[in-house]
DNA sequence: AAATTATGCAACCGCGCGTGC
DNA sequence: GGCACGCGCGGTTGCATAATT
């Protein structure tokens, strides 16, 4: 968990505090409050830049601050917060005592993000997901409460049954989407709030896949990918493997700063869409969405002609 | 048991804002 | 207005530890 301790240019300690550092901080800063941070290594006499003592006081020395494993309430106070300020960390931490905006941040990013996409909603705009993962999760969901427990072996034959239970409005976009299949017609599926592909993870025959060069990014490639793989994995698997319907279907929450005020238009959209949302039908109204997207991307065309002959998810 | 991969989080980095000259 | 400085914020990274293969 610890940096091992290096020196800069500057000549300053860099990384892991130790304990005797730790020390000469706190008494410093007791006897003499922090005054200057610039100021305050030579003061204090420690060989640390006076940011690197900022933060090692703020987020760890102080006394007021509170450790330990957050509540549930803290987390829930988190969630609200983050869904009307977004990633103001430091503002959020204002409404926890004795948490910092680090500790909060790192929580948002191990946890509570992955637990919202466990709930159906886009942890940036807190509205139900709208990506691929999302509409299949959907489609599961549909053939659960239709009770329709075969297999399959391919994606038009979901669609095939989904038809046999679909009512006039349905259909038609049922078999707009078994067009779509059938034609490989994929480039507009992909709305970009998906970084990676998800398919395989319902596939295992793509489980060697290889995301294409220009899907790939941040520090580390591919634990990048693997963390992608991972997220889509608490979203996908579970949703497939034991599809739920009263618990999964995503709900309404309060409104983020990208649903509102900026395009509230949308939002309304949003909130009226999924707050009739009604198992038989609604799931479809997203297809539209997705088909209307205007986003040129390639990648699931080229996925889809690739493994087009491949199974595509099968229903316990 | 060893190797590999995932997770959690402290610490770093760069940018932007406010302030004073 | 323009510049320098100090500070705080949000994003990112490195790495110890845990979990899995």
């Amino acid at each position: 968990m610890m940096r091992t301790p290096s020196i800069d240019e500057s000549g300053m300690k860099k990384g892991p505090w130790s304990q005797e550092e730790d020390k000469v901080l706190v008494d410093y800063i007791q006897k003499h409050g922090h005054g200057s941070w610039r100021a305050l290594p030579q003061l204090a006499g420690l060989n640390r830049c006076g940011k690197s003592c900022r933060l090692r006081w703020t987020n760890y020395l102080r006394p007021d601050i509170k450790r330990g494993k957050f509540s549930d309430e803290e987390e829930q106070l988190i969630i609200n917060l983050h869904a009307s300020l977004g990633n103001k960390w430091a503002t959020i931490a204002s409404h926890l005592p004795g948490r910092t905006d680090n500790e909060i941040k790192n929580l948002w990013n191990t946890h509570l993000k992955k637990k919202l996409l466990q709930m159906g909603l886009d942890p940036v705009t807190h509205c139900p997901r709208s990506d691929h993962m999302n509409i299949l999760s959907n489609l599961q969901q549909i053939l659960a409460a239709a009770n329709i427990v075969s297999s399959f072996t391919n994606p038009c034959d979901m669609i095939h049954a989904l038809m046999l239970h679909s009512d006039a409005t349905n259909l038609a976009k049922l078999h707009l989407l078994q067009n779509m299949l059938q034609n490989n017609n994929f480039q507009n599926i992909y709305n970009g709030s998906v970084a990676f592909p998800s398919l395989h993870q319902i596939q295992p025959s793509f489980q060697n896949f290889e995301a294409p060069q220009h899907l790939s990014g941040g520090r580390d490639d591919i634990s990048n990918y693997r963390e992608c793989l991972k997220f889509d994995e608490q979203l996908g698997l579970s949703n497939i493997a034991d599809p739920t319907p009263s618990n999964s279907l995503p709900k309404l929450v309060s409104a983020s700063p990208e649903c509102s005020p900026v395009n509230q238009e949308e939002n309304m959209a949003n909130h009226k869409e999924w707050s009739n949302f009604d198992p038989s039908s609604t799931a479809f109204e997203t297809w539209g969405e997705f088909m209307s997207e205007d986003t040129s991307e390639t990648y699931w065309k080229d996925f889809m002609e690739q493994h087009s002959n491949q199974p595509w998810s099968t229903v316990p």
